[in-house]
DNA sequence: CACTTGACCTGTCCGC
DNA sequence: TGCGGACAGGTCAAGT
């Protein structure tokens, strides 16, 4: 569930509250969350520092000091909670009320003690989301993570690579493009609906026949939206907690996600929901039809 | 190769 | 109230 602007924020939390901890002890309740057994898992990480916590798009990496590191996903439904003498102090990922219940709860896979007085619950309920030990070399050669496309955000991310990364597609609509992690990374199926309606762009428009004029706008829009989530904390709805302070989220400030059949905040046209590349879709009918904005670029070009 | 579909799971919501 | 089906912010494997 949670996309980049989600994960950058909990890598931020983690970061806040539990970067130089020393593992005192961990408890893994569903074993295939994890790549090793529950004793070798243990033993490889018990005594270790958390040393940092890194992004590669929506996966986070836990550095463990030399040649160790967690490489975690959270995927749909994974979640982060962080307490400190049993007081929630953080917590990230997928936005259930029952952060705030007692932990560890129904869906907690693993649980790592910490110095400190500090817990780290990583719960998940629908089981997709993975912790996997690696070392050093096996983190380089994940391809996962080195077919990735450009951070977003990054300055590597230019509209010369961007075309470069979508020359790959020809009829498969642009969503499908975007949602690919090997064209740029973190991006998911909020973020793209949100960019499409940005760049005012048909979803399901193929991706070789955008125009350059659309490509300039879609890559524009993906930086524009993708830093203002992130700058709100992502888009979880009871927000992210840090200290025990509810923080902003990017939800009040989203376009098209969770307002089907209200207006475009844009046109007041009413917003659709369809399905392309097999994901749900949200978009203006208005905004982002093709003759619709050739007309309306005309029209402004005439002003 | 480009592209689509189903599987992985659990929980919730909606219509009958 | 109960039940069946659709669907949920991701990725991968297998299919056409």
């Amino acid at each position: 569930m949670p996309e980049m602007p989600e994960v950058e924020t909990v890598r931020r939390a983690l970061d806040a509250t539990v970067r130089g901890a020393r593992i005192e002890a961990v408890t893994v309740l569903w074993p295939p969350f994890v790549n090793a057994t529950p004793a070798v898992f243990n033993t490889a990480v018990v005594g270790h520092r958390i040393t940092a916590i890194r992004r590669r798009g929506k996966a986070l990496i836990l550095d463990l000091g030399g040649d160790r590191h967690l490489l975690l996903h959270l995927k749909m439904t994974g979640q982060l909670v962080v307490h400190r003498r049993g007081r929630l102090v953080a917590f990230g990922g997928h936005p259930t009320a029952n952060i705030v219940g007692p932990m560890p709860n129904s869906w907690t896979r693993v649980v790592f003690t910490l110095s400190a007085a500090r817990t780290l619950f990583v719960n998940d309920q629908r089981k997709f989301a993975r912790i996997r030990l690696v070392t050093t070399a096996e983190l380089a050669a994940d391809p996962f993570l080195s077919g990735m496309g450009p951070e977003a955000l990054s300055d590597d991310f230019t509209l010369a690579v961007f075309k470069q990364r979508l020359a790959r597609f020809r009829s498969a609509p642009i969503k499908a493009a975007l949602l690919d992690q090997a064209t740029v990374a973190g991006i998911g199926n909020i973020y793209a609906d949100e960019c499409l309606h940005l760049a005012h762009i048909d979803p399901r428009q193929p991706t070789a026949s955008l125009k350059p004029a659309q490509l300039l706008r879609l890559h524009k829009a993906i930086r524009t939206i993708l830093r203002n989530a992130v700058d709100h904390c992502g888009t979880s709805y009871p927000s992210f907690i840090n200290d025990g302070h509810h923080r902003d989220s990017y939800l009040d400030h989203a376009r098209l996600f969770g307002r089907q059949g209200q207006p475009c905040p844009v046109c007041g046209t009413l917003v659709k929901r369809i399905r392309v590349a097999g994901r749900g879709t949200n978009y203006c009918p208005h905004c982002q039809h093709q003759t619709m904005q050739s007309k309306s670029r005309r029209q402004s070009s005439r002003e």
